[in-house]
DNA sequence: AACTCGGGGGA
DNA sequence: TCCCCAGAGTT
């Protein structure tokens, strides 16, 4: 772990690269919770090119959670169509009615956490960009930006080593900012610490990485998934005689 | 912990 | 083709 003063430059050195470098993203010119909100949600497992379109779409036709909450369906998942996961436009909506019923977009971790749809990640991310509240986000990016800092041995596809970076991740988090801490972990993991070829000469944290130190950026993070047995089938055919092979052969893919 | 949900981009 | 992506919910 970094000493206390290195945390400080690290967070320093984090904030000031982002708010220089950071991308103009559609979603990073508002905190409105809602808008956020429906950011977070189109951009769970969906890259940031294929969101912005849907984005602007979806919150001119619902600029708010009380437009969202009264919609039709079929309204609803037309905005959505194509963009995937429809139990994500679902829920949307499912959270909207709670909202128009509580009157309010909930303002606390633990209220945000309980609607539907919202889980750890969105949950922090709407807490620290739209209320200012410490919650560290725990994304793919983070994951590898963390484990490559301190070369974290833990295997992220694991929920005991989830638990381990999400420890790391809060003691990392800049408090005083954590929106905006939280916003360039992610940035730096999607354009500057990638899973290959990673940009490390153009880093603003290489210094406090034992990662670069150790030349081993490519070592983590360590993900081991227990892939599930395929099944397959193949025909296999021979000539024999006598209890012996004379000829065979067997096709690499079934006919 | 494993599985499912969708569609697209990149290696 | 396979893997991965600003994950969450269910079993």
């Amino acid at each position: 772990m970094l000493s206390a003063e290195q945390l400080r430059q690290f967070r320093r050195a984090l904030l000031e690269w982002f708010t220089m470098r950071q991308r103009d993203l559609p979603w990073r010119h508002t905190r409105d919770p809602y808008a956020v909100w429906i950011s977070e949600i189109m951009l769970q497992q969906t890259r940031v090119a294929a969101v912005i379109p849907y984005y602007h779409r979806f919150l001119a036709r619902f600029p708010d959670f009380k437009s969202l909450a009264e919609a039709p369906e079929q309204e609803l998942l037309a905005c959505w169509s194509g963009l995937g996961y429809y139990q994500r436009a679902r829920n949307l909506q499912k959270a909207a009615r709670q909202m128009k019923q509580a009157g309010a977009f909930p303002d606390n971790y633990s209220a945000i956490r309980a609607l539907p749809g919202i889980g750890d990640y969105t949950a922090a991310a709407i807490s620290s960009i739209s209320f200012h509240l410490p919650h560290a986000v725990l994304d793919g990016n983070v994951f590898r930006v963390l484990s490559r800092v301190f070369t974290d041995p833990a295997n992220i596809a694991s929920a005991a080593g989830k638990r381990h970076l999400s420890g790391i991740a809060e003691t990392v988090l800049d408090k005083a900012q954590p929106g905006m801490f939280n916003q360039g972990m992610m940035e730096l993991g999607a354009t500057v610490c990638l899973p290959k070829n990673p940009q490390c000469v153009i880093c603003p944290v290489s210094e406090w990485c034992r990662a670069r130190q150790s030349g081993t950026q490519s070592d983590f993070p360590v993900k081991i998934v227990s892939r599930k047995s395929v099944q397959e089938k193949r025909i296999l055919f021979w000539v024999e005689r006598d209890g012996r092979i004379l000829a065979w052969n067997a096709r690499q893919h079934p006919a």
